[in-house]
DNA sequence: GCTTGAATATGAACGTTATTCAATTTTGAT
DNA sequence: ATCAAAATTGAATAACGTTCATATTCAAGC
């Protein structure tokens, strides 16, 4: 089961608003559902164009908020794509735990991770376009993803299926080969047919022979449900 | 077996630009000329302040040219980004081979190659700024040091020394994580004693074992030659 | 209910900068 | 010398992220 639940903000900067409690003012409450559109909004926008095309004015007028105000929930139009991104993989973790936390094998979790993450990136329109700001988009799976993936990396060491002394460096080493994959598959210059073999590779990442890479990645998958 | 621009052990050959030939116009001479210190000047000013701060206006000033005549040179400024990088990346993969054709193991060679890129990364101030467009510095790893490379992982492969069916993708991965990491060592949130795990890793997905790519990581490295 | 000041929202205005384009210069052949 | 095509120029353009003076909203105190 999940040992971990993403916290809504993470440490460090960040939009600032008070977590949900149900006896919060009317103010508070109006601002977290501006934010929540706003992140809603940029998912949208962005999705369609991509981070660098979509703009500020469209994202807020979407929102329907004054373009000034969207500052006083982000510093930045970076740090507006950093949470729509950070949005985007919280979502997907809780639906690869959904399917994972049923399995046995640990090494087959992370496995299994790492395949739908690769496909999500090349098969979601939504997706596709953020990959182009790899380092934001590598930055927000280290983050919100990190906690489930290192986990799953200790536990299957721990299992003696991996061998990993620090599960942080593996997995963002992981993270921006899974981006680079990603972008390489949807500008046309790798076919899709490799994305097994690259599953392959990253998980001889984690100390394991080329054989045991090869047994894991290509386990059958059980479907992902629905978001 | 490599593909035509693949080097060969021969020395000389010259970076991308070819020798100036007294065939050539007195146009093409200047045009080539002005290429030259275009890029020249793109690889101070963007080494600078980095790609986006770096404005055409400066650079094209710091050329001897008109900011408009810059565009018949390069479509955008993005292109002109990946011409400094990939005239970057083509003095250090020179600078690497003059060291590594002296090698006997070809698995060392590569590992050779992938600990000094790194190091290059963060040591080089010039290189540090250019880091945050991950994936222009990673094309243009990709397609300058590539054929370099690839030839490095056939060769260890038929020596038995890795096992990979297709160095393209292996590079290519590695590449992302190369970039990856030096993103993080420079930006603080990763220490410069892990940049030798990172190289473990990155020898791991060659299809060797953790105890093999330890070896391989730690083995003495001459020093680079001065560019 | 009314007042009030602080917090919040607004969108027009600003400044920066990549890119364009009409005018000008250069080139090489006649 | 003449001319047409190619190259160069830098001022003008347009786009967009960000700021800021003003307006609005809110909740606490009277």
């Amino acid at each position: 089961m999940s040992g971990f639940d993403a916290p809504s903000n993470g440490p460090g900067n960040g939009p600032n608003v008070a977590p949900s409690e149900p006896s919060l003012g009317r103010v508070a409450r109006r601002r977290r559902k501006n934010l929540e559109a706003l992140i809603q909004a940029g998912r949208q926008v962005m999705g369609e164009k991509g981070i660098d095309a979509a703009t500020m004015l469209e994202i807020a007028e979407r929102a329907d908020i004054g373009a000034g105000t969207v500052y006083s929930y982000f510093k930045s139009k970076d740090e507006l794509a950093i949470a729509v991104l950070e949005s985007l993989m919280t979502d997907l973790a809780h639906r690869i735990e959904k399917v994972t936390n049923t399995f046995v094998d640990p090494a087959q979790v992370y496995a299994f991770g790492i395949r739908t993450v690769i496909d999500t990136c090349i098969g979601d329109l939504r997706w596709r376009q953020l990959l182009h700001r790899s380092e934001v988009m590598a930055g927000a799976m280290f983050r919100q993803m990190g906690p489930f993936a290192t986990r799953d990396l200790r536990n299957a060491t721990q299992a003696g299926r991996f061998r990993i002394d620090d599960a942080e460096l593996v997995w963002r080493m992981a993270n921006h080969a899974i981006v680079g994959v990603a972008l390489a598959i949807t500008s046309g210059e790798m076919p899709t047919s490799q994305v097994e073999d690259c599953v392959v590779r990253i998980l001889c990442m984690n100390g394991i022979s080329l054989d045991e890479a090869r047994d894991l990645a290509t386990r059958p998958r059980p479907a992902l449900p629905d978001s």
